[in-house]
This record gives structure tokens, sequence and C-alpha cells, in this order.
DNA sequence: CTTGAAAAAAAGTGCCC
DNA sequence: GGGCACTTTTTTTCAAG
């Protein structure tokens, strides 16, 4: 899976340069990591074959977005089973306002994560999603006060 | 904040698109949403200058690029003022393997986002961020088994 | 793995309708 | 919003070290 140990020095800042701006042009990310904007073209493509890069992506800010309100919220699954809880996933992820939904260990089994348009919005995701006839035992609403950090970039 | 209202059909249409890939040429916008390629490229434009794009960002494939584990620990803390909310998430956010950090409501105080490299880089960081002499009174730890989602598109 | 130069494609500009 | 002519820039390609 690693592929780390096949990249230099210079595939990693690249990676690094893009994953804060890959608006760039290749000419300018060659010039910034010293290399012909041909080879640099070739490291690139050769990133984006191999994985390394997943996407290119627009990052839109949320509140411009209309979605305002972020929350997260830890699921206790009444039946813990694998079959229960991929059921529990595969509906939750087909939810608009779920952004992350993760199979956890601890306290309880599943941590999603909201990004909200309005409160109303909160309460009928929750009628549908832990509602009484649903799998879900009890869950625990955590209402994001302050985002001090949310970083797509994994530093290399 | 929101700049819905001011945003019709295409420039909706648009904003899905370059979230899904924003490697795509202008001119293959345009033609998907059904526009000449300088109209499209006077909405993108604009689409950025408002601040609705916040960047354009390579995003990697966080187990090819080395960090294969990822948990979520909801911190509570021992003295709640803001100050040291602060203080906390001033330091917590330094970490490069805390990729999110959010002050939020509930039982805990904070709920912090990790990518791990391997066990060692997570106690290392408990360590840091959790150990006595920090204003952390408890902290739950729920490694992330599975990821159901990780969405970095809104859906407009 | 790299370069440089040439060819092709695309983007950015300005202006007009 | 669309169209057009224009300039600039980028991307691709290729021969070569």
């Amino acid at each position: 899976m690693g592929m780390l140990g096949k990249m230099d020095r210079i595939d990693r800042k690249l990676l690094n340069l893009m994953q804060r701006d890959a608006s760039r042009t290749n000419v300018d990310l060659a010039d910034e990591v010293g290399l012909s904007p041909s080879s640099c073209l070739r490291r690139t493509q050769r990133l984006q074959k191999s994985g390394v890069i997943d996407r290119i992506v627009a990052i839109l800010n949320p509140a411009k977005a209309g979605r305002v309100i972020k929350a997260l919220v830890a699921v206790e699954l009444k039946l813990h089973g694998e079959q229960h809880m991929r059921r529990f996933l595969d509906i939750a992820i087909t939810e608009e306002a779920v952004s992350h939904a993760y199979a956890v260990t601890g306290e309880t089994d599943v941590v999603l994560m909201l990004r909200l348009r309005d409160m109303e919005e909160f309460d009928s995701l929750c009628e549908r999603l832990f509602r009484d006839q649903t799998n879900v035992a009890r869950f625990f609403t955590m209402m994001i006060i302050r985002t001090a950090k949310e970083e797509t970039a994994i530093r290399l």
C-alpha cells in the first residue's frame, strides 16, 4: 500500500505543494521544485496513475455553500453484528448531510460527521436514522462550536 | 455568508462538477454545463473570487501516503474556560497527525481526528497532548475500523 | 532520469453583439 | 449570456544525453 518508499524528495515536495494549491500550472510547479516542465509533468502524472493522488477537487467554503452547522454524532447500535453495522452505514451514507461515516471502536459503534443547512435538517435526519424502529440504541450529538483545524492535506 | 441566493442552477452544477474533479479544463466544463467557454470562465472566476470555492487541492490516498491508521479522540478538559480551550486547541493543531480539531458540545469538550503512521505515533502524541501535566481530564479513543464515507464535496 | 525545443492545445484578454 | 480574434501560457511530443 504505502508508496512512500518509491518517492523521493521532489515527489514529496510536489505532493505538498499540490495539496495546498492544485490550480498551479505545471511550469510554475516545475520552477518551484527545480525541474524542467516535462520531467515535472511526468512526475505528477505518475503520482496520479499510482493513486497516491486520489483526485483534484475544489473545496468549498461550507458556510458560503449553505451548510452552516456542523455536528458529530456517536451512535450506539442495538445489534452489533457485521450485517447490522453494514446496513446502518449503507443507509447513513446516502444522506447528503452525512459527510463522514466511520465504524469505530469504543463505547459507540459509529461516528458520523454532519454538515447541516439548519436544525430542521438535523431533526429530519435524526428521524430517518435514529428513530425507534432503527437499529440505534442511543446516540450522542456533539455540535461543533469551533473548527480549529480541518485539513485535507497530509504532510510528507 | 450564504451565497446560495446569488447562485443559479448552472453555478451549482459547476460547483458540483468541480468538487468531483477540478482538473477538468474550462472548455470541458463549459461543454458539460451548456455554456460557452467565455461565460463559463467568468462563472468559475467569480465563484473563486466570491470565496464559495475556497481552494483547489490534490487529495491524497492516506494509506498510500503512509497514514494507515485513523482515529477519533474525544477529549474532556480539566479547566473549561475559553482561554484554556484555546490553549489546548492551539497545541493540538500543531500536530501533523491531527487532521481535524473541533470544540464541541456534549460530554466532552474537544474532538480530534487523527491520521497515524503507526501506533507508536499515537503513543507519542498521547504523551504530548494528554499526559497528566496537560489540561486533559479524560480522553476517549475511537479507532476507525471502517471508513464508509469521507466526502469533501458539498452537494448543491 | 533528465533536458530543450518545437508543435499542439488550451487558457486568458478585450471587445463587440 | 455568446462570439470572435488575439496573445499568452501550458501541455505534449520527441530526439537526445
